[in-house]
Order: C-alpha cells, then structure tokens, then sequence
DNA sequence: GTCTATATAGTGATAGAC
DNA sequence: GTCTATCACTATATAGAC
C-alpha cells in the first residue's frame, strides 16, 4: 500500500478523491489539491484541464461501486438469510468508505446536472434495470409463498438504503455529540448493523 | 404572507434563509442575499457584520425547530398510537421545511465547530435530557409490559431520524431520477410516511 | 440607514520558460 | 512534464460619502 511509486497523475487523482470526500467538490481548491499530491497547482490542470473534468472521472468511479454492492447475487438460503447477507455486505463496503453516502448525496442534491447525469447514465442503464427487475421478482415470490407480507420492492431498497446511509450520515456528528472515539465508532457501526437488519427483517416478515 | 412590510433587515435574513437552504453556507454569497433581498451587499454586513454571524443566527432557530418536533410530548392512546402521530408530525413539519434535514446535516458534516457547538448548546441542554429521559422511561415501561420488544432508546430515535430524514435528503434525487412532477413528488412522502410508520410499528412489537 | 468604492485574498485556468 | 507568473473573476469585509 505504498504511495511512493505513483506518479505525479495518480498523485493528484489520490489527493483529489481524499479531498472530494472529505469536503465536497466546491469546498475543494485545486490548489489544496496539489498541494496535498506534493506539486504545483497548474499541474493539475495540465492533467485534467479542469476541476470538474476531475471530480467527474473520481465521482462516476464512487458511484459504480455505491450502486453495485447492493445489488449483488446472493443466491444460498432463504430470502431472509439473503437479506441478512445483502445488508451486511452493504454496511462492510460503506465501513471501508464511510464518506461515500456523504459525497453522493451532497453532489446529486446541490447539482441537478449530475442527478440527471446519474438518470442518463447509471439508472437507465439496461444491466442495471434487469437486476432491479430480478430482485422485484424475487420479491412478488416471497409474497405469494406467503414468507413475506405484500411490500413494494421500491420502499424495501428505500428502508435498507435510509437505515444503512444513516448510519455513515450520522457518524461524524454522532461521534462528536456523543464524544465517541475511534472504537467506539467501530462499534456503533456494528450495532446498527446488527439493528438495521433486525428491524428490516422484522418489518418483512408476513403477518400470522 | 405579504412581503411587503418587511424592513431591510427582515428582507436580509429571510433571503439568506433561502439561499441556505437551498445551497448551504459555503455556496451562498452575501452579494447573492443581497441581490435577493433587494439592497446592497454592503448592507448585509452592516447589519450582521459577517456571513457566518448571519448564518448562525439562522441556523440555530433551525436546529431548534428540528429537535422539538420529534420530543413532542403525547398522552393520548397506546404507545403504538402515540408513535404513530409523533412520526407523522415529524413528517408533516418536515413536508413543509423539505431542505431542513439537508442544511442541517450539511453544515454538522462539514464543520466540527459547528458540531461542538450543538453538543454545547443543545445536547447538553438540561430540558432536552429531561425529554430524552422521559421518552426513555417510556420505553422501559412498555417493554416491562411485553407490549415492545427489547430495544434501546436511541436505535428507536435513530431508527425514525434516519427513515424519516432520508425521505427527505433524497426527494430532489428521487424526484429527477425517477423524472416526479410535484405532485408525485407529494405523493411520494405520503406513501413514505405511511411505510415508515408501518416498519417502525412492526420493529418494535413484541415477539409471540 | 443606504449607497459606492475599494482593500485584500482567494479562485480556476492558461501562457510560456525550461 | 514541471515550473513560475499572471489573467480574469469572485469572495468577504470595510471606509467613507450622503
């Protein structure tokens, strides 16, 4: 995990990403940027061109992988277990980027050019649709089996993204309202885990 | 709702309410509140003296509007219904202060000054222990009862906060991606309020 | 109380030397 | 490929005329 034999691109690339997530695109200086990459601020251009052509090639990477992990394949078990297994991955991934959600949010709710990038671009996408389609099915399944009670595949994938991206929302400021240290946030972050799977498996389950 | 009769200073701050709300502190301009407001830039801080003084002073009626809701104190009926009707106002003041949850989130986000000021200010606040503690024993009693099942208080709160503020984080991004017009965009956080009304009632009954 | 003008500092982006 | 220097612009904040 070196960073010493990137070069000067990827030096600026890195810098940039650490810098997007923490603050934001408009928080973020290209000189700050470079800066940080251990060069000059015309540097930065000189690869990029501009600020925005930077954040774009960052942010579409940060996107892809905040859209796949949720609609992995999980095929062993029932669909609880999978349910339980789904989540639990989505948590781990966020764990390892916890300032994934934030920039996300932030960018598509100040930027409607980017919430209508992301409609053109990732939610129109056919692969995409047909995994949305395949969970749905999964769903109308249970339904009729009668394991789960009738519930829109949409308001499921609503429940478990707010409960989970809360989660990582929340951190800083819970962290420092409740003046949590680093363990301690591990440590809620495992609780709500284990509580965001129990309440969606709980809110799914069909009625006797 | 005339505005008319508001004097200089009035025009001032409720234009930088709005242009807060809308893009956050750091992307609005006192000359852009100005503009709004209909006077000079230089009168903005001839009445407030710098933006950030201007910004607190809104944000921390906004903070206090945002906390109040949900601690609201309700005596009629079981404990399902008053649950019921505190996560329906928390919803109905949120519908009408839609860019609330994400100013507020934002800007604790984004600034740990801002952050230690709320734990200062608010949590540490004696009434507002007094509420939590309230709602705390409440919890307790009820779960003595087996009416609940064993949770604790605060996954409850953040269980609602997270559910019910993500319908709202996420409205302009649901609302362009998914292409809502205004109405289906109030259709949408009705239909929201009834589900997550529904999950929390179903994630807190207790086991048979 | 309201205005114009301005001081000061920061921004993104480019030109041009090496 | 990397640098310095600079342009055009915008920001917050203040001084001073009226």
């Amino acid at each position: 995990m070196s960073e010493t034999h990137l070069n000067t691109e990827q030096q600026i690339l890195q810098s940039a990403e650490e810098l997007f997530l923490e603050k934001g695109f408009s928080n973020t200086s290209t000189t700050e940027i470079a800066k940080r990459a251990g060069c000059n601020q015309a540097l930065v251009h000189y690869y990029f061109r501009t600020k925005e052509n930077l954040f774009q090639q960052i942010f579409i990477v940060k996107i892809e992988l905040f859209l796949k992990t949720f609609m992995i394949e999980e095929n062993e078990g029932d669909f609880f277990t999978k349910m339980e297994r789904r989540i639990g991955l989505y948590f781990d991934m966020l764990s390892n980027n916890r300032k994934l959600p934030f920039l996300i949010l932030n960018e598509l709710v100040l930027s409607k050019e980017r919430r209508d990038f992301i409609r053109e671009n990732f939610i129109k996408n056919e692969g995409r649709q047909q995994i949305y389609y395949m969970f749905d099915k999964e769903i109308q399944n249970e339904i009729i089996k009668g394991t789960i009670r009738p519930i829109e595949t949409f308001d499921l994938l609503i429940n478990v993204v707010s409960l989970t991206i809360f989660t990582f929302l929340s951190l800083p400021i819970v962290g420092d309202v409740l003046e949590k240290n680093k363990e301690e946030k591990n440590e809620y972050i495992l609780h709500r885990k284990k509580e965001v799977i129990d309440l969606i498996i709980r809110g799914i389950k069909a009625d006797n």
